[in-house]
DNA sequence: TGTAGATAGACCAGAGCGGTCAGTGGAAAG
DNA sequence: CTTTCCACTGACCGCTCTGGTCTATCTACA
Protein backbone atom coordinates (compact mmCIF):
# COMPACT_ATOMS: atom_id res chain seq x y z
CA UNK A 1 0.00 0.00 0.00
CA UNK A 2 2.80 2.56 0.75
CA UNK A 3 4.22 2.10 -2.83
CA UNK A 4 0.83 3.04 -4.22
CA UNK A 5 0.26 5.80 -1.47
CA UNK A 6 3.40 7.56 -2.81
CA UNK A 7 1.36 8.84 -6.06
CA UNK A 8 -0.78 10.48 -3.74
CA UNK A 9 0.01 14.41 -3.97
CA UNK A 10 2.58 14.72 -0.78
CA UNK A 11 0.37 17.82 0.36
CA UNK A 12 -2.54 15.88 0.27
CA UNK A 13 -1.31 13.01 1.90
CA UNK A 14 -0.12 14.88 4.53
CA UNK A 15 -3.24 17.19 5.36
CA UNK A 16 -4.62 13.30 5.68
CA UNK A 17 -2.67 12.12 7.65
CA UNK A 18 -2.91 14.92 9.95
CA UNK A 19 -7.06 14.82 9.85
CA UNK A 20 -7.27 10.89 10.67
CA UNK A 21 -4.60 11.45 13.87
CA UNK A 22 -6.64 13.78 15.12
CA UNK A 23 -10.00 11.97 14.55
CA UNK A 24 -8.47 8.72 15.49
CA UNK A 25 -6.73 10.70 18.70
CA UNK A 26 -9.61 12.38 19.82
CA UNK A 27 -12.47 9.41 19.16
CA UNK A 28 -11.93 6.00 19.27
CA UNK A 29 -11.94 3.79 15.92
CA UNK A 30 -16.01 3.06 16.32
CA UNK A 31 -16.37 6.29 16.48
CA UNK A 32 -14.05 8.35 14.19
CA UNK A 33 -15.59 9.25 11.30
CA UNK A 34 -14.06 9.05 7.99
CA UNK A 35 -16.59 12.08 6.57
CA UNK A 36 -15.02 14.09 9.25
CA UNK A 37 -11.51 12.89 8.27
CA UNK A 38 -11.77 13.66 4.33
CA UNK A 39 -13.51 17.16 5.12
CA UNK A 40 -11.58 17.93 7.72
CA UNK A 41 -8.10 16.95 5.08
CA UNK A 42 -10.02 18.88 2.13
CA UNK A 43 -10.21 15.82 0.35
CA UNK A 44 -12.88 13.50 -1.24
CA UNK A 45 -14.18 10.23 0.05
CA UNK A 46 -13.44 8.64 -2.88
CA UNK A 47 -9.92 9.77 -2.88
CA UNK A 48 -9.42 8.06 0.69
CA UNK A 49 -10.85 5.37 -0.45
CA UNK A 50 -8.71 4.85 -3.78
CA UNK A 51 -5.48 4.83 -1.39
CA UNK A 52 -6.96 2.33 1.04
CA UNK A 53 -8.87 -0.57 0.97
CA UNK A 54 -11.11 0.55 4.12
CA UNK A 55 -11.32 2.40 7.34
CA UNK A 56 -9.35 -0.33 9.36
CA UNK A 57 -6.32 -0.05 6.62
CA UNK A 58 -6.04 3.18 7.35
CA UNK A 59 -5.80 3.15 11.12
CA UNK A 60 -3.44 0.50 10.95
CA UNK A 61 -1.61 2.43 8.69
CA UNK A 62 -1.39 5.60 11.03
CA UNK A 63 -0.80 2.82 13.84
CA UNK A 64 2.73 1.96 12.35
CA UNK A 65 3.34 5.33 10.93
CA UNK A 66 3.46 6.78 14.52
CA UNK A 67 5.12 3.93 16.28
CA UNK A 68 7.89 4.08 13.49
CA UNK A 69 8.30 8.06 14.37
CA UNK A 70 7.70 7.41 18.09
CA UNK A 71 10.31 4.37 18.50
CA UNK A 72 12.02 3.63 15.56
CA UNK A 73 13.09 7.00 14.98
CA UNK A 74 14.23 8.21 18.34
CA UNK A 75 15.79 4.68 18.53
CA UNK A 76 17.75 5.12 15.71
CA UNK A 77 19.03 8.75 16.92
CA UNK A 78 20.31 7.96 20.15
CA UNK A 79 24.09 9.31 20.67
CA UNK A 80 25.79 6.84 22.78
CA UNK A 81 28.44 9.15 23.09
CA UNK A 82 26.51 11.26 24.97
CA UNK A 83 27.21 9.50 28.48
CA UNK A 84 24.90 11.96 30.46
CA UNK A 85 21.43 9.96 31.03
CA UNK A 86 19.69 12.74 32.23
CA UNK A 87 21.27 14.67 28.51
CA UNK A 88 20.11 11.54 26.90
CA UNK A 89 16.79 11.79 28.10
CA UNK A 90 16.27 15.45 27.47
CA UNK A 91 17.43 15.62 23.82
CA UNK A 92 14.94 12.54 23.07
CA UNK A 93 12.13 14.40 24.68
CA UNK A 94 12.75 17.69 22.52
CA UNK A 95 12.81 15.21 19.59
CA UNK A 96 9.59 14.23 20.95
CA UNK A 97 8.72 17.90 21.51
CA UNK A 98 9.37 19.01 17.85
CA UNK A 99 7.57 15.57 16.57
CA UNK A 100 4.32 15.99 18.71
CA UNK A 101 4.49 19.89 17.18
CA UNK A 102 4.86 19.11 13.17
CA UNK A 103 2.01 16.32 13.70
CA UNK A 104 -0.66 17.99 16.10
CA UNK A 105 -2.98 15.21 16.91
CA UNK A 106 -0.34 12.50 17.45
CA UNK A 107 -0.06 13.22 20.92
CA UNK A 108 -3.45 12.02 21.54
CA UNK A 109 -2.93 9.21 18.86
CA UNK A 110 0.12 8.05 20.40
CA UNK A 111 -1.21 8.00 24.04
CA UNK A 112 -4.55 6.32 23.18
CA UNK A 113 -2.06 3.30 22.40
CA UNK A 114 -0.04 3.48 25.17
CA UNK A 115 -1.83 4.89 28.01
CA UNK A 116 -3.35 2.04 31.16
CA UNK A 117 -0.63 -0.19 29.77
CA UNK A 118 1.81 -0.94 32.16
CA UNK A 119 5.84 -0.16 31.98
CA UNK A 120 6.03 -3.82 31.46
CA UNK A 121 3.78 -4.16 28.25
CA UNK A 122 5.43 -1.30 27.01
CA UNK A 123 8.84 -2.54 27.34
CA UNK A 124 7.98 -5.68 25.64
CA UNK A 125 5.96 -3.55 22.72
CA UNK A 126 8.93 -2.04 21.98
CA UNK A 127 11.46 -4.94 22.54
CA UNK A 128 9.26 -6.50 19.66
CA UNK A 129 11.06 -3.95 17.08
CA UNK A 130 13.90 -2.87 18.82
CA UNK A 131 15.27 -5.91 20.85
CA UNK A 132 17.37 -4.69 23.87
CA UNK A 133 16.69 -1.34 23.89
CA UNK A 134 15.78 -0.31 27.51
CA UNK A 135 18.95 -2.02 28.29
CA UNK A 136 21.05 -0.32 25.97
CA UNK A 137 19.37 3.26 26.39
CA UNK A 138 19.70 3.05 30.55
CA UNK A 139 22.86 1.31 30.13
CA UNK A 140 25.18 1.79 27.43
CA UNK A 141 28.10 3.77 28.17
CA UNK A 142 26.05 5.72 30.63
CA UNK A 143 27.82 7.11 33.65
CA UNK A 144 25.97 7.07 37.06
CA UNK A 145 29.20 8.02 38.96
CA UNK A 146 27.98 11.57 39.59
CA UNK A 147 24.48 10.48 41.21
CA UNK A 148 23.91 11.28 44.66
CA UNK A 149 23.96 8.05 46.98
CA UNK A 150 21.76 8.71 49.76
CA UNK A 151 18.40 8.56 47.29
CA UNK A 152 17.10 5.80 45.13
CA UNK A 153 18.58 5.83 41.99
CA UNK A 154 15.26 4.42 39.87
CA UNK A 155 13.53 7.20 41.22
CA UNK A 156 15.18 9.72 40.15
CA UNK A 157 15.35 8.72 36.52
CA UNK A 158 11.25 8.34 36.88
CA UNK A 159 11.23 11.91 38.15
CA UNK A 160 13.00 13.28 35.68
CA UNK A 161 11.08 11.57 32.87
CA UNK A 162 7.97 12.75 34.23
CA UNK A 163 9.37 16.49 35.04
CA UNK A 164 10.43 16.52 31.51
CA UNK A 165 7.99 15.00 29.72
CA UNK A 166 4.95 16.52 31.93
CA UNK A 167 6.72 19.89 30.93
CA UNK A 168 6.81 19.13 27.37
CA UNK A 169 3.41 18.26 27.20
CA UNK A 170 1.99 21.24 29.09
CA UNK A 171 4.06 23.35 26.30
CA UNK A 172 2.84 21.61 22.77
CA UNK A 173 0.02 21.36 24.23
CA UNK A 174 -0.95 24.99 25.05
CA UNK A 175 1.14 26.47 22.00
CA UNK A 176 -0.69 24.20 19.05
CA UNK A 177 -2.35 26.27 16.63
CA UNK A 178 -0.66 29.62 17.45
CA UNK A 179 0.90 31.08 14.77
CA UNK A 180 4.07 32.06 15.59
CA UNK A 181 5.68 29.26 17.97
CA UNK A 182 8.77 29.90 19.08
CA UNK A 183 10.88 26.21 20.01
CA UNK A 184 14.14 27.79 20.61
CA UNK A 185 12.30 29.33 24.01
CA UNK A 186 10.81 26.07 24.99
CA UNK A 187 13.93 24.37 24.84
CA UNK A 188 15.38 27.29 26.81
CA UNK A 189 12.88 26.25 29.72
CA UNK A 190 13.33 22.78 29.05
CA UNK A 191 16.81 23.32 29.57
CA UNK A 192 16.39 24.82 32.77
CA UNK A 193 14.57 21.76 34.47
CA UNK A 194 17.30 20.31 33.28
CA UNK A 195 19.79 22.20 34.86
CA UNK A 196 17.92 22.05 37.71
CA UNK A 197 17.50 18.56 37.60
CA UNK A 198 21.30 18.05 37.49
CA UNK A 199 21.41 20.46 40.58
CA UNK A 200 18.90 18.37 42.70
CA UNK A 201 20.80 15.17 41.77
CA UNK A 202 23.82 15.61 41.46
CA UNK A 203 27.07 15.19 44.07
CA UNK B 1 -33.36 19.21 39.62
CA UNK B 2 -31.29 17.63 42.65
CA UNK B 3 -34.04 17.79 45.07
CA UNK B 4 -36.08 15.58 42.25
CA UNK B 5 -33.31 13.08 42.08
CA UNK B 6 -32.94 12.49 45.68
CA UNK B 7 -35.69 10.34 45.30
CA UNK B 8 -34.31 8.02 42.90
CA UNK B 9 -32.93 5.02 44.24
CA UNK B 10 -29.64 5.71 45.39
CA UNK B 11 -27.93 2.58 44.19
CA UNK B 12 -28.86 3.38 40.68
CA UNK B 13 -28.60 7.11 40.81
CA UNK B 14 -25.04 6.02 41.88
CA UNK B 15 -24.48 3.87 38.66
CA UNK B 16 -25.74 6.64 36.35
CA UNK B 17 -23.46 9.12 37.32
CA UNK B 18 -20.73 6.26 36.83
CA UNK B 19 -21.69 5.23 33.84
CA UNK B 20 -22.40 8.52 32.16
CA UNK B 21 -18.85 9.90 33.68
CA UNK B 22 -17.49 7.24 32.04
CA UNK B 23 -19.31 7.57 28.60
CA UNK B 24 -18.97 11.56 28.57
CA UNK B 25 -15.18 10.86 29.34
CA UNK B 26 -14.31 8.65 26.69
CA UNK B 27 -16.60 10.44 23.85
CA UNK B 28 -17.12 14.21 23.84
CA UNK B 29 -20.64 15.31 23.81
CA UNK B 30 -21.98 14.64 20.46
CA UNK B 31 -20.88 11.22 20.73
CA UNK B 32 -21.91 10.28 24.01
CA UNK B 33 -24.73 8.03 23.72
CA UNK B 34 -27.49 8.04 26.32
CA UNK B 35 -28.42 4.27 24.92
CA UNK B 36 -24.84 2.95 26.15
CA UNK B 37 -25.45 5.16 29.31
CA UNK B 38 -28.19 3.65 30.79
CA UNK B 39 -27.71 0.45 29.35
CA UNK B 40 -24.57 0.39 31.57
CA UNK B 41 -25.72 2.04 34.31
CA UNK B 42 -28.14 -0.76 34.39
CA UNK B 43 -31.45 1.40 34.37
CA UNK B 44 -34.16 2.11 31.63
CA UNK B 45 -34.11 4.88 28.96
CA UNK B 46 -37.30 6.31 30.54
CA UNK B 47 -35.76 6.78 34.08
CA UNK B 48 -33.07 8.53 32.69
CA UNK B 49 -35.51 10.78 31.15
CA UNK B 50 -37.30 10.96 33.62
CA UNK B 51 -34.97 12.78 35.80
CA UNK B 52 -33.32 14.85 33.53
CA UNK B 53 -34.81 17.17 30.80
CA UNK B 54 -32.67 15.85 28.37
CA UNK B 55 -28.87 15.15 27.25
CA UNK B 56 -27.54 18.38 27.94
CA UNK B 57 -28.48 18.40 31.29
CA UNK B 58 -27.61 15.54 31.95
CA UNK B 59 -24.40 16.65 31.32
CA UNK B 60 -24.61 19.85 33.16
CA UNK B 61 -25.31 18.29 35.95
CA UNK B 62 -21.89 15.92 35.89
CA UNK B 63 -19.81 19.00 35.55
CA UNK B 64 -20.93 20.75 38.02
CA UNK B 65 -20.72 17.11 40.45
CA UNK B 66 -17.40 17.25 39.14
CA UNK B 67 -15.87 20.69 40.03
CA UNK B 68 -17.82 20.40 43.05
CA UNK B 69 -16.17 17.21 43.92
CA UNK B 70 -12.54 18.20 42.95
CA UNK B 71 -12.38 21.87 43.78
CA UNK B 72 -14.97 22.71 46.73
CA UNK B 73 -14.45 18.99 48.57
CA UNK B 74 -11.16 19.71 48.71
CA UNK B 75 -11.27 23.58 49.53
CA UNK B 76 -13.13 22.88 51.86
CA UNK B 77 -10.88 20.07 53.53
CA UNK B 78 -7.31 21.85 53.42
CA UNK B 79 -5.60 22.18 56.68
CA UNK B 80 -4.38 25.33 57.00
CA UNK B 81 -2.55 24.33 60.04
CA UNK B 82 -0.10 22.22 57.83
CA UNK B 83 2.36 24.97 57.56
CA UNK B 84 4.35 22.61 54.97
CA UNK B 85 3.42 22.64 51.15
CA UNK B 86 4.83 19.57 50.09
CA UNK B 87 2.81 17.65 53.34
CA UNK B 88 0.05 20.02 51.82
CA UNK B 89 0.05 19.02 48.22
CA UNK B 90 0.44 15.81 48.95
CA UNK B 91 -2.79 15.26 51.02
CA UNK B 92 -4.62 17.72 48.22
CA UNK B 93 -3.58 14.51 45.88
CA UNK B 94 -3.95 11.35 48.26
CA UNK B 95 -8.02 12.99 48.01
CA UNK B 96 -8.48 13.25 44.52
CA UNK B 97 -7.02 9.49 44.22
CA UNK B 98 -9.41 8.31 46.88
CA UNK B 99 -12.11 10.03 44.86
CA UNK B 100 -10.53 9.26 41.19
CA UNK B 101 -10.88 5.50 42.73
CA UNK B 102 -14.59 5.65 43.95
CA UNK B 103 -15.35 7.43 40.81
CA UNK B 104 -14.00 5.56 37.86
CA UNK B 105 -14.37 7.72 34.68
CA UNK B 106 -14.03 10.64 36.79
CA UNK B 107 -10.35 11.49 35.62
CA UNK B 108 -10.90 11.34 32.15
CA UNK B 109 -14.15 13.60 32.38
CA UNK B 110 -12.16 16.30 34.45
CA UNK B 111 -9.17 16.14 32.27
CA UNK B 112 -11.37 16.97 29.08
CA UNK B 113 -12.97 20.11 31.41
CA UNK B 114 -9.26 21.08 32.22
CA UNK B 115 -7.23 19.89 29.78
CA UNK B 116 -5.55 22.83 26.98
CA UNK B 117 -6.52 25.48 29.17
CA UNK B 118 -3.48 27.69 30.94
CA UNK B 119 -2.98 27.98 34.79
CA UNK B 120 -4.57 31.30 34.44
CA UNK B 121 -8.06 29.74 33.00
CA UNK B 122 -7.85 27.07 35.47
CA UNK B 123 -6.88 29.84 38.32
CA UNK B 124 -9.76 31.90 37.00
CA UNK B 125 -11.86 29.11 37.01
CA UNK B 126 -11.18 27.93 40.51
CA UNK B 127 -11.16 31.84 41.36
CA UNK B 128 -15.08 32.02 40.49
CA UNK B 129 -16.34 29.40 43.21
CA UNK B 130 -13.59 30.48 45.94
CA UNK B 131 -12.35 33.74 45.39
CA UNK B 132 -8.43 34.15 46.45
CA UNK B 133 -7.99 30.21 46.80
CA UNK B 134 -4.84 29.58 44.83
CA UNK B 135 -2.92 32.97 47.19
CA UNK B 136 -4.47 31.11 50.27
CA UNK B 137 -3.27 27.58 49.56
CA UNK B 138 -0.02 28.39 49.01
CA UNK B 139 0.58 31.38 50.87
CA UNK B 140 -1.70 31.28 54.03
CA UNK B 141 0.16 29.84 57.38
CA UNK B 142 2.73 28.17 54.94
CA UNK B 143 6.84 27.73 55.85
CA UNK B 144 8.65 28.04 53.19
CA UNK B 145 11.71 28.96 55.13
CA UNK B 146 13.29 25.40 55.17
CA UNK B 147 13.79 25.44 51.23
CA UNK B 148 17.32 25.49 49.53
CA UNK B 149 17.46 29.18 48.16
CA UNK B 150 19.52 28.02 45.13
CA UNK B 151 17.14 27.05 43.44
CA UNK B 152 13.88 28.78 41.87
CA UNK B 153 11.03 28.11 44.48
CA UNK B 154 7.74 28.44 41.98
CA UNK B 155 10.02 25.31 39.85
CA UNK B 156 10.44 23.32 42.84
CA UNK B 157 6.44 23.82 43.49
CA UNK B 158 5.77 22.80 40.31
CA UNK B 159 7.82 20.09 40.10
CA UNK B 160 6.55 18.73 42.89
CA UNK B 161 3.00 18.76 41.78
CA UNK B 162 4.67 16.66 38.57
CA UNK B 163 5.70 14.32 40.18
CA UNK B 164 2.59 13.54 42.56
CA UNK B 165 0.21 13.66 40.17
CA UNK B 166 1.98 11.67 37.32
CA UNK B 167 2.34 8.85 40.20
CA UNK B 168 -1.18 9.15 41.56
CA UNK B 169 -2.73 9.13 37.87
CA UNK B 170 -0.28 6.25 36.81
CA UNK B 171 -1.59 4.16 40.07
CA UNK B 172 -5.16 5.01 39.67
CA UNK B 173 -5.36 4.35 35.71
CA UNK B 174 -3.72 1.01 36.36
CA UNK B 175 -5.23 -0.04 39.32
CA UNK B 176 -8.59 0.96 38.00
CA UNK B 177 -10.98 -2.07 38.09
CA UNK B 178 -9.05 -4.75 39.74
CA UNK B 179 -10.67 -6.67 42.61
CA UNK B 180 -8.02 -6.00 45.57
CA UNK B 181 -7.25 -2.57 45.47
CA UNK B 182 -4.53 -1.79 48.12
CA UNK B 183 -4.69 1.64 48.83
CA UNK B 184 -2.98 1.57 51.76
CA UNK B 185 0.42 0.46 49.52
CA UNK B 186 -0.52 3.18 47.15
CA UNK B 187 0.02 5.65 50.24
CA UNK B 188 2.93 4.26 51.39
CA UNK B 189 4.66 4.70 47.50
CA UNK B 190 3.42 8.16 47.77
CA UNK B 191 4.79 8.96 51.10
CA UNK B 192 8.25 8.00 49.44
CA UNK B 193 8.33 10.11 46.66
CA UNK B 194 6.96 12.99 49.41
CA UNK B 195 9.92 12.44 51.32
CA UNK B 196 12.33 12.38 48.34
CA UNK B 197 11.25 15.46 47.32
CA UNK B 198 12.02 17.14 51.02
CA UNK B 199 15.72 15.71 50.71
CA UNK B 200 15.88 17.11 47.30
CA UNK B 201 14.13 20.90 48.44
CA UNK B 202 14.89 21.13 51.91
CA UNK B 203 18.03 22.44 53.78
C1' DT C 1 -58.68 -0.65 47.07
C1' DG C 2 -56.96 3.64 45.13
C1' DT C 3 -53.53 6.61 43.69
C1' DA C 4 -49.03 8.63 42.81
C1' DG C 5 -44.91 8.31 40.95
C1' DA C 6 -40.71 5.33 40.03
C1' DT C 7 -39.43 2.44 36.36
C1' DA C 8 -39.56 -0.08 31.96
C1' DG C 9 -38.74 -0.57 27.02
C1' DA C 10 -40.91 -0.49 22.30
C1' DC C 11 -41.02 2.96 19.16
C1' DC C 12 -39.99 7.01 15.88
C1' DA C 13 -38.00 10.31 12.59
C1' DG C 14 -33.81 11.79 11.35
C1' DA C 15 -28.82 12.05 11.26
C1' DG C 16 -24.65 10.08 10.21
C1' DC C 17 -22.13 6.01 9.09
C1' DG C 18 -18.73 3.17 5.85
C1' DG C 19 -18.32 2.28 1.40
C1' DT C 20 -19.44 2.58 -3.92
C1' DC C 21 -19.30 4.17 -8.47
C1' DA C 22 -20.01 6.77 -12.61
C1' DG C 23 -17.87 10.66 -14.11
C1' DT C 24 -14.19 14.64 -14.76
C1' DG C 25 -9.93 16.85 -16.03
C1' DG C 26 -5.28 17.24 -17.08
C1' DA C 27 -0.97 15.08 -18.08
C1' DA C 28 1.57 11.57 -20.53
C1' DA C 29 1.92 8.51 -24.46
C1' DG C 30 1.36 7.43 -29.17
C1' DC D 1 -4.06 15.92 -32.40
C1' DT D 2 -5.98 11.97 -30.30
C1' DT D 3 -6.18 8.49 -27.05
C1' DT D 4 -5.29 6.48 -22.80
C1' DC D 5 -4.65 6.72 -18.07
C1' DC D 6 -5.44 7.63 -13.40
C1' DA D 7 -5.70 10.85 -9.48
C1' DC D 8 -9.56 12.73 -7.87
C1' DT D 9 -14.61 14.12 -7.08
C1' DG D 10 -19.08 13.95 -4.63
C1' DA D 11 -23.82 12.25 -5.01
C1' DC D 12 -25.64 8.30 -3.48
C1' DC D 13 -27.04 3.82 -0.86
C1' DG D 14 -28.49 0.72 2.81
C1' DC D 15 -28.06 0.56 7.37
C1' DT D 16 -27.21 1.54 12.27
C1' DC D 17 -27.76 4.28 15.97
C1' DT D 18 -29.27 8.57 17.90
C1' DG D 19 -32.04 11.64 21.41
C1' DG D 20 -36.31 11.71 22.96
C1' DT D 21 -41.45 10.13 23.62
C1' DC D 22 -45.15 7.63 25.35
C1' DT D 23 -47.88 4.11 27.16
C1' DA D 24 -47.87 0.46 30.33
C1' DT D 25 -46.57 -1.70 34.60
C1' DC D 26 -45.02 -2.18 39.16
C1' DT D 27 -44.67 -0.80 44.05
C1' DA D 28 -45.52 1.57 48.29
C1' DC D 29 -48.31 3.81 51.09
C1' DA D 30 -52.95 5.83 52.37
Amino acid sequence: MEEVLSKMNPDKREKLINAALIEFGVNDYDKASTNIIVKNAGISKGLLYHYFKNKEELYNYLVKFVLEKTTKEILENIDYNETDILNRIASTVKYKMKLFYKYPGMIQFYKKLTVGKSIEELKNQIDEYYPGYYENYFSQNVDYSNFRKDIDLVRMIKMTQWVLEKYSEEMVTQLQGKEQFDMDNMYEELNEYLKLLKTLFYN
